[in-house]
RNA sequence: GCGGUCGUAGCUCAAUUGGAUAGAGCAACAGGCUUCGAACCUGUAGGUUGGGGGUUCGAGCCCCUCCGACCGCGCCA
């Protein structure tokens, strides 16, 4: 299966091969790459090029003459294009493109032939490996993973639809020692259930999630802990508050329609030498020292502004290590890593992409950091002090604004971009919540063919459509023609709040639509017309939103 | 102190990766339903892109330098 050229990419290829022609038999220059780009303002055409701008240098030249020069013999060279395009015009060095209606009543065309599979694009046999969300095993999920998790999910069905084979993993970050204050944790809860004084470890996890857990383990085993050695109660708890944080973290994952294909515990990378190998890989490079009895990697090599440890001097490996034999497994096997980390891992990057040079895959490692979400209730800052063990839980917020709201307000800046979520806001179902806009957007297209005869909504499916010519039924047609590009903007920049755009600008364009032009009209090929623009607005709505992990209800 | 991310309209965010007169939504103001869902649409107003310098045909974006916010800087994870 390969994926068929649209009839936009036919026309815009045309000119491109047109202008090529026209360049080298004129200038004695190569034709530089024709890249086209969609200009911010509608008077500037549908499509602009700046080919006389990389002309003007070499020509010697200024790109105003030579763009007017070009226009006038492509018109004189390519007539054709007269039928794609109904205007090419040469200004201030630019040359604009209006392509004409036809090859938008193509799109549509396709559009409905392809249904949810327009846009899709066959597999390319590239291999993607994705980690987003992983957390400490040691308490319930949060806003931030909230956000990650939306930001990780949606690239990867955006990836996914764009022919990629991804490989989605969580991190389960078990081998530290932050199990052994979860147990301690976890082993006071436990005792102050019959002994209210007993210490709690002032390292600890205060929160008040521990407390069902205590309660299930005395339910289990009643009194048998309460004698025994610190060394014998202490991996059990460590191991059952664990197990059962994890079970908790991909419920909620679950509940939030995020879905792994594994789940990688690293105590698990450990046990099973995974680790090991990887160090040895880097010792074989020439990568490591030993220093004061620890193996260090020469981190400064690679851009780090210092080394980092290994294995420490007692022979543990560090959480760097663990990254390393894991990053090694994953550099292998793909042919592009993302990382999708938390805020407080700036620092980290530099490591993470020495690392990846220092195994032998330069550029292969993608880091991108989600920035912190301040959660907002109206003006009012939502507290979230750890210290205090007063944590909003992911949970939370889902309870509170639903899966929908959540899933599309964490996708909607650029992910490098700090978030203020207000809660408030999520949850009006008001014209001010863009939530809301989108959905309604789809419930009004359900609405009008629901209210349409069938037999019309099935003739649409096939009509002619040289009736679409008003500016709003064309700026909709234009819109959902860019889906294929938007999603491959998205996998390229990992930028998923394009989509998030997008599913805004295409229900205001079909809002327009909707205002300016009646659906029903009483002529029955512009109704099928329209109708059959309707269909192909609600199909490619509803992909986004899918992709995006945000339902498309026809009615609300 | 060193390093990183960021700073764009009153607020929340964009800007197709160096393109044209920096755009949307909310909030404000003024309009639009006897007709397909007004949870919508149209219009007005709102900006020295934190300040300054540089690079070039062209800078919110690249370089330098200040200012400010946040985050890292452990043989923690």
């Amino acid at each position: 299966m390969t994926e068929a050229a649209s009839p936009l990419d036919d026309a815009l290829r045309a000119f491109a091969d047109a202008a090529a022609d026209t360049v080298a038999a004129h200038y004695s220059v190569p034709a530089p790459a024709i890249a086209f780009e969609a200009p911010r303002r509608p008077e500037f055409g549908d499509f602009a090029t700046n080919l006389a701008f990389s002309l003007a240098k070499t020509a010697r030249r200024s790109p105003q003459e030579i763009a007017a020069e070009l226009v006038g013999e492509l018109a004189r060279r390519a007539p054709q294009l007269e039928r794609v395009f109904s205007s090419v015009d040469a200004v201030a060095g630019f040359i604009n493109l209006r392509v004409a209606p036809r090859v938008w009543h193509g799109a549509v065309e396709r559009i409905l032939r392809e249904g949810d599979r327009f846009g899709e694009a066959p597999p390319n046999g590239q291999r993607i490996s994705l980690e987003f969300g992983s957390a400490n095993p040691t308490g319930p999920l949060v806003v931030v993973q909230g956000r990650s998790m939306s930001v990780g999910a949606t690239l990867a069905n955006a990836m996914r639809f764009r022919g990629y084979d991804v490989f989605v993993e969580w991190i389960i970050n078990d081998a530290g020692g932050q199990l052994d204050a979860l147990g301690r944790s976890l082993y006071a809860r436990y005792r102050q259930q019959s002994s209210p004084d007993y210490p709690f470890p002032p390292d600890g996890y205060p929160g008040d999630y521990l407390l069902p857990i205590a309660r299930r383990i005395r339910e289990l085993d009643g009194d048998r802990w309460v004698s025994v050695a610190e060394s014998d109660w202490l991996p059990y708890f460590s191991q059952f508050g664990r197990d059962d944080l994890v079970a908790q973290q991909r419920q909620t994952a679950r509940r939030f329609g995020v879905v792994y294909d594994r789940w990688q515990s690293e105590r698990e990378l450990h046990e099973t030498g995974k680790v090991r190998e990887g160090i040895e890989h880097l010792r074989g490079l020439g990568l490591t020292y030993e220093s004061e009895g620890a193996l260090f990697f020469r981190a400064t090599s690679f851009g780090d502004d210092k080394d980092r440890v290994l294995l420490r001097s007692d022979g543990r490996p560090t959480y760097f290590c663990m990254d390393v034999a894991y990053h090694y497994k994953k550099l292998k096997d793909s042919d592009r890593v993302v990382d999708i980390l938390g805020p407080d891992h700036h620092g980290y990057i530099e490591r993470l992409k020495g690392m990846a040079s220092a195994l032998g895959y330069p550029g292969r490692l993608e880091v991108a950091i989600v920035q912190q979400v301040t959660l907002m209730r109206g003006n009012d800052q939502v507290g979230m002090s750890k210290r205090a063990g007063e944590i909003v839980a992911l949970d939370d917020i889902i309870d509170e604004v639903g899966v929908d709201a959540a899933r599309f307000f964490f996708i909607m800046p650029a992910v490098e971009s700090p978030l203020a979520f207000d809660l408030k806001l999520a949850l009006e179902n008001e014209s001010e919540n863009p939530v809301y806009y989108v959905q309604y957007g789809h419930a009004r297209i359900a609405a009008v063919l629901r209210r349409a005869l069938e037999p019309d909504v099935q003739a649409a499916k096939s009509a002619a459509l040289d009736s679409l010519v008003h500016p709003a039924e064309l700026a909709l047609a234009r819109r959902l023609a860019e889906f294929p590009r938007v999603v491959a903007g998205v996998v390229e920049h990992l930028a998923p709040h394009r989509l998030a755009r997008y599913a805004r600008d295409v229900a205001s364009d079909f809002h327009q639509f909707y205002t300016e032009c009646r659906i029903l009209a009483e002529e029955r090929d512009l109704r099928l017309a329209r109708l059959a623009l309707s269909l192909a607005a609600k199909s490619v709505l509803a992909r986004t939103l899918a992709l995006a992990g945000v339902s498309a209800p026809d009615s609300m």
